[in-house]
DNA sequence: CCGGTATGATACCGATCGGTATCATAGCAC
DNA sequence: GTGCTATGATACCGATCGGTATCATACCGG
């Protein structure tokens, strides 16, 4: 209904945008394919061939999406980590708080590319690297802050915490927000805690 | 080819054993949207029709499938439990290493349970209930061992390993069997103890 | 005014989706 | 035998899937 006659504030986003937009929306919240083409277009006030004036198919456009969201992860990630330089420690706890304020969020439905790693099999599917590599660098990064925080076994610690954050983000599904997900920062605390004053893991 | 000449061994399965099996296997190893009904009764050596004289509709036999995999899941659980009767701390870590035995498994890829929440999102379908049923389950099993152990917060320790498993099974996924996955059974352990050897959580 | 670029509209394609109707046959119980 | 049950085979249904071709229009810089 608000198609051409009303433009309230400012220039109305290319085809390409509100099409991505859609999308991303769409993907996270009904899952990527219980939503077809048609639809993401209809959503955009656009058409399928817009659509594909934009992206080369469908499976183009997921991978699009992931890599957008594992920019904007980045951004955020390291945006809080500035807010505690030279202090890894404080940027795992702040890591776990900003997760923590990510899977509170009732329209959380986990994280995006795990569950594009559920939905798609195809081993030749474009967005399987990219979720891979996204996961293997939030490993590294966790082993990174592990290391600086002086834990004995940084790796080992690095693994559980991300065992900790996976799992929040699916509690989020299953049994929402007030469920398990809840406590993950407590529960990355007392690991950290365990692994940097005990000798023996 | 092996269908009326050739009975090598025993019975053949009703039609609708097959069906189900199949349908098991490839909802499990594809997934549930990838999967259509008529790939699932040529798996059978079976046809469409036939399915459909089993299983009221796709949903039903999906929902099916996941109460059968819940029996099967708890089945497990109480034998492993009943190994070490009267030593829940025991159990507990009974249960996490029949979790690290399952995850470490090449063909693993993930839980049946929380996939299926990833890729249903029609809050309608009738596994929905399913899924949130066995998970509140689990949660509150787990909650009992805590208790039995000793913990001083057995809740917030029950949270916190559940957390564990549902990571460690979607790691599984996407970092592979040589991931994070691996080191569960450690964290478990690792969390298990500072629960109960420290005051504060 | 001219010409490119971006976009919408519509019709179409073959394939597959979940689901059904109909007919035939094979086995088993009585 | 006569049924009844289970199963297979096939054809069909409307809807939707991902993807394409074509035509028209609106805008914008020269």
């Amino acid at each position: 209904m608000a198609k051409k006659p009303s433009k309230p504030a400012g220039e109305r986003p290319s085809a390409r945008r509100r099409i991505f937009d859609t999308a991303a929306d769409l993907f996270y919240r009904k899952g990527i394919r219980a939503v077809g083409v048609e639809t993401i277009a209809a959503g955009a006030d656009s058409t399928k061939m817009g659509l594909y004036r934009s992206f080369p198919s469908k499976d183009e456009l997921v991978a699009e999406w992931l890599r957008d969201h594992d920019i904007r992860f980045w951004q955020q990630w390291d945006k809080m980590a500035n807010r505690h330089p030279e202090d890894p420690r404080k940027q795992l706890n702040a890591a776990f708080r900003l997760l923590a304020k990510h899977v509170a969020d009732p329209r959380a439905r986990g994280c995006a590319m795990a569950n594009a790693a559920v939905e798609i099999t195809e081993k030749d599917h474009p967005a399987r690297e990219v979720i891979e590599t996204h996961k293997a660098k939030l490993r590294a990064r966790l082993a990174e802050l592990c290391v600086g925080s002086g834990a004995r076994q940084p790796q080992l610690l690095a693994d559980h915490l991300f065992l900790l954050m996976e799992g929040a983000q699916v509690a989020a599904i299953t049994l929402g927000v007030r469920g398990p997900a809840r406590s993950v920062a407590p529960a990355a605390e007392a690991l950290i805690e365990a692994h940097l004053s005990r000798q023996r893991s």
